[in-house]
DNA sequence: GCCGACACAAATTG
DNA sequence: ACAATTTGTGTCGG
């Protein structure tokens, strides 16, 4: 459980230094799922890709009110709310983002304490609580949960919107209070697989773990119980409040330009009948309802829940792909700290005219030279098309091309490819090469003055600045899932795939990773819940002290942080020199901080590698570094002499 | 600049 | 293989 030992303490480092340099974070979950984590800024991922779906920022308790007796036993039970959310908001830099316009899912349950949901339901309860100076108290006809959104600083309350399959053809509706029996939280992948069944077969085989039907159940609950008095036939165990988004109205930024912070909030109450309540209630802690017969009830508050502080951007197109360029960089030497901080003094030389306010994506933050705005988007540019074996079109040639005609260049000799995989960045960039190298000379010969003049160092000295850039637009840049490719041949990085001249088809190996390690030991249950934690105490020690353990907000102890670049490095395999990748892994987990913090890259793990070729006094040839934080490639010589 | 509305496109679902 | 569905986001116009 606890990752704070010494051995980890290297992987710590390369996770801290991953952690401000990756354009995907990939956290795998203890059931073998993972949450990739990316800056809609930089990347842009369609709109049903399962990379879409993650788990999002944790809850912590931040409120009890009431408290509830079993009526049979007379003692307090202890209740627990379960959230979680599965789509929506990405960990960015330690910060947790979401998008107005964009769908986030939130879905909980809740646990009784040392009940079966049998025993629980045979039960009858009472709840007491505080309103108005009064104790009121009065018999529980059902638990309920509700979902709330919150400003950080003012607690305003926010709308919350949801939509239904259809959006715009269909309904919007606010967020509704939802009755629940306990249940363990169905995981991750499940709440995956089950957003959009409609096959009746499939909706079948989730039933049992969403919904509790009374009538199927009779003759367990002869007498009167709690369950007697839920609303409906059909009860939920999991509350599932998906397509929700905050209000339209709301406004990102508080009026000195600065991120608002929200904070999403669950609150499990109990019902009771209004006419078991006397005198005045203010409803401070509990809302009106309408109970099932229609006479008036009242949700008291029993606990409540709430994320950290959450990001939302709104619909200013910096903060979509569309406005950025992102830069693929290219060296020819060994990176090391000293380079780094060259390369940071090039990109000052470099504008910046869009973003000022990126600090939230480590990229940016190491390299704030956002170079080129980008032109105005194109709904149907989106693929980039070029011919793998044609170098007389090169990525140059059609980024110019496209630029002045508007759409992308489809003459019918040419296949029509949307770059997903760096082996096609590799294909771009291979193939361009004479090209590039053609209009450089000839950019040299008409006198064209470059854009780094005077930021030569010695890795670039022996080149003309003007040969080195080409650039690729980041929205020309999609990344599928791994399964979109076959397995045998790419080094599964995060959810990015290269060719990976190796045999493993790889992930970070036990030995190598031991957080990794710790997970998958951990991960012995088959079951689609989790626990039920048998223990109060551990219940709110977990809850409180994991999230002060937590380091970016996530927690310590559910994951492995596999970051993409983090512990493979690799390179393109131009000339079959396949031997070339290092199995050296563990070697990994001691890279120098300042060399993983070195450059913004997301293909950090080549300028790893690099180091450790040099430090072996071997250097591979035919590598292509490739920097995204770069406003500009830089293709490197093709060999070292 | 913001927002509603409509549109497009791409992965999933059946 | 194919069509329908779903959802991120591009775009227009008020």
């Amino acid at each position: 459980m606890s990752d704070t030992n010494d051995e980890n303490k290297p992987m710590q480092v390369i996770e801290t230094d991953a952690d401000r340099e990756k354009m995907i974070l990939t956290k795998v979950h203890e059931d073998g799922t993972e949450s990739n984590y990316f800056d809609k800024r930089k990347l842009k991922i369609a709109p049903r890709s399962t990379l879409q779906f993650k788990v999002g920022p944790p809850f912590q308790l931040s409120n009890k009110f009431g408290n509830v007796i079993d009526n049979k036993t007379g003692q307090n039970i202890s209740l627990k709310i379960i959230p979680r959310i599965d789509r929506g908001f990405d960990n960015i830099d330690n910060e947790w983002v979401g998008y107005k316009r964009n769908y986030f899912t939130l879905v909980t349950s809740f646990q009784v304490r040392n009940y079966s949901i049998e025993e629980f339901l045979q039960s009858t309860y009472q709840v007491t609580f505080v309103e108005n100076f009064f104790r009121q108290t009065a018999d529980i006809k059902y638990f309920a949960v509700k979902i709330k959104a919150r400003t950080d600083d003012e607690y305003t309350e926010i709308n919350l919107v949801q939509h239904t399959a259809k959006r715009d053809k269909g309904p919007q509706f606010a967020p509704e209070l939802c009755p629940l029996v306990p249940s363990s939280l169905p995981k991750h992948q499940i709440i995956r697989e089950a957003s959009n069944v409609r096959n009746t077969n499939k909706m079948k085989k989730c039933d049992s773990t969403f919904y509790f039907h009374r009538d199927l159940e009779e003759e367990n609950y002869k007498f009167h119980c709690i369950l007697k008095t839920y609303p409906n036939n059909c009860i939920q165990k999991v509350a599932r409040y998906e397509r929700v988004q905050f209000a339209s109205s709301i406004n990102v930024k508080k009026p000195s330009q600065q991120n608002k912070h929200f904070r999403l909030h669950v609150v499990l109450g109990a019902v009771v009948d209004r006419k078991d309540l006397g005198g005045n209630i203010d409803k401070n802690h509990c809302d009106e309802v309408t109970l099932p017969g229609g006479g008036k009830g009242l949700f008291v508050y029993l606990q409540e829940m709430n994320t950290p502080p959450l990001i939302i951007r709104g619909r200013s197109p910096s903060n979509y792909t569309s406005s950025q360029r992102i830069t693929l960089r290219t060296t020819s030497m060994t990176p090391s700290v000293t380079d780094s901080v060259n390369q940071e003094d090039m990109n000052i030389n470099s504008p910046n005219p869009l973003n000022n306010d990126q600090k939230s994506f480590p990229i940016t933050k190491k390299s704030p030279k956002r170079q080129k705005v980008g032109r105005p988007a194109k709904r149907k540019s989106n693929v980039i098309e070029y011919h793998n074996e044609d170098s007389r079109f090169s990525k140059a040639d059609f980024i110019q091309k496209e630029n002045i005609s508007g759409t992308p260049i489809n003459d019918g000799r040419r296949i029509a490819k949307r770059v997903q995989t760096f082996k096609e960045v590799e294909n771009i960039m291979s193939t361009q090469l004479p090209l590039h190298e053609k209009l450089a000379s000839l950019r040299e010969q008409q006198g064209e003055i470059t854009e780094y003049q005077g930021r030569e160092h010695r890795v670039f000295k022996d080149r003309p600045a003007s040969r080195r850039t080409l650039s690729v637009d980041l929205k020309d840049i999609e990344l599928k899932p791994l399964n979109y490719l076959p397995k045998d041949e790419i080094c599964v990085i995060g959810s990015l795939a290269l060719n990976l001249p190796m045999q493993t088809p790889v992930k970070i190996g036990k030995k190598s990773h031991k957080r990794q390690y710790d997970l998958l030991e951990r991960n012995t249950s088959d079951e689609d819940m989790e626990d039920i934690s048998d223990n109060t105490i551990r219940w709110v020690d977990n809850g409180l002290n994991s999230f002060k353990k937590s380091r970016g907000q996530l927690y310590d102890q559910e994951l492995s942080l596999v970051y993409n670049m983090s512990t493979y490095h690799y390179k393109f395999d131009h000339c079959q020199s396949r031997d070339s990748i290092s199995s050296k892994v563990d070697r990994s987990m001691s890279i120098p901080r300042s060399i993983g913090t070195a450059l913004g890259s997301i293909l950090t793990p080549l300028k790893v590698a690099d180091d450790f070729f040099q430090e072996k006094q071997w250097m591979p040839n035919n590598q292509i570094s490739t920097d995204l934080s770069e406003t500009s490639i830089i293709q490197g010589k093709k060999s070292f002499a």
